[in-house]
DNA sequence: AGCTTGGCTTGACACTGTCAAGCTGACGTA
DNA sequence: TACGTCAGCTTGACAGTGTCAAGCCAAGCT
């Protein structure tokens, strides 16, 4: 009764419904956006009863809160993808904020969901597994922010400076959604700020 | 029968519903959050009935676009109130981004609303008030940004450096709602990276 | 074979935005 | 003064939403 136990086995007709549903929640946050994205059209699409939904996560949250712990960790691999092929301190730095707008520029709704818990949005904020997924997020981005660190500074400050200023341009390029091209064109100027940062001694 | 032709004259029963109206949506956003912004809502604590707000805002979608907009300007004003007693061109670029932090720390869900107008959002994006208010709050930063474009670059560069970053960071105070405090203590430190912008020689 | 139990369904509720239709009171015209 | 006109607002209905209580039902244990 408490949200499973552990095994995911198919135990009725489904087979592993959560996820099936968590899948129809990113079909349809794809498809029709934020305002597409319901619970009785989850479970349409995955072919149950309109509350299905809401006995698997608790309500609404609960769903949203899965959704986005799934959006965290494609969004980790989006910037780990990117920064693969990255063989300076400088150029993976680069490349993990150019994945961090990848993943806003090709899931705009998922990105929303996931850093919307703001104004007390219906997103579970101290769920374990969310915390976890989006702590794994922002390790990616602090290892690249790491050989810039100076001595006596604190680690943070570098890594506020780099996040705030990919996830602003990120969020300024979908709410100007006539004008994302564009934001995508001056990436490169954008990310020029961070010629400024010093490489550790 | 076009959204009112000129005249906010009060022709009926209340006087100046429309701006009753936006203003029962602000205290509402205020009060409750995002969620607690409905048409209905709005109505009755406008003492009127419950489609009344339907008639004067294109449905949903203009009342917010109208609430958004009257943010633009409170927004607009936040940020010149903190510069006024700025002295230098880098004070003012300082307090003109403290106003911006600030206004979305004031106002989480309006700021919210103004800026998710992304995903196709019920936000007329192309609304001539909306575009002019929000082009006068970009005109306030692009306006503390100006001695910092050195000759033969971009203006709009500079412009969306800021910008980005001190959007980013109020974005990213907003969504970690229980770590707000620790954010606004740390802006400082945020905003120590535009001391690495030059002044124009 | 009988019972327990968790997974899912069914049905209802309050609430939302939207629309069609109708009322109403102020204004212009005579 | 009397009469239309008409914008402003109300009323009533509708489909769609999330949530909850109750119940069904098949799998698995004793």
């Amino acid at each position: 009764m408490p949200a499973r136990p552990a095994s995911p086995k198919a135990t009725h007709s489904h087979p592993n419904l959560r996820e099936a549903l968590i899948d129809a929640g990113l079909t349809l946050l794809a498809s029709e956006g934020t305002a597409g994205l319901t619970l009785r059209k989850c479970a349409a699409l995955a072919g149950v009863s309109h509350a299905a939904p809401a006995h698997h996560f608790a309500g609404l949250p609960g769903l949203l809160t899965a959704i986005a712990t799934r959006g965290f960790r494609i969004f980790a691999q989006t910037m780990l993808d990117d920064a693969a092929t990255a063989d300076t301190p400088r150029a993976r730095l680069y490349a993990i904020c150019t994945g961090y707008y990848r993943f806003a520029f090709e899931h705009p709704a998922l990105f929303d969901l996931m850093f919307r818990q703001m104004c007390a949005e219906p997103v579970t904020l101290d769920d374990a597994e969310l915390m976890q997924a989006s702590d794994a997020a922002y390790g990616v981005l602090a290892q690249a922010c790491a050989p810039f660190v100076q001595d006596g500074q604190a680690a943070q400050t570098i890594q506020f400076q780099v996040w705030s200023l990919i996830h602003g341009y990120a969020c300024l390029a979908l709410a100007n959604k006539y004008a994302r091209e564009e934001f995508t064109k001056n990436l490169p100027a954008l990310l020029s700020l961070l010629d400024k940062l010093d490489l550790k001694a």
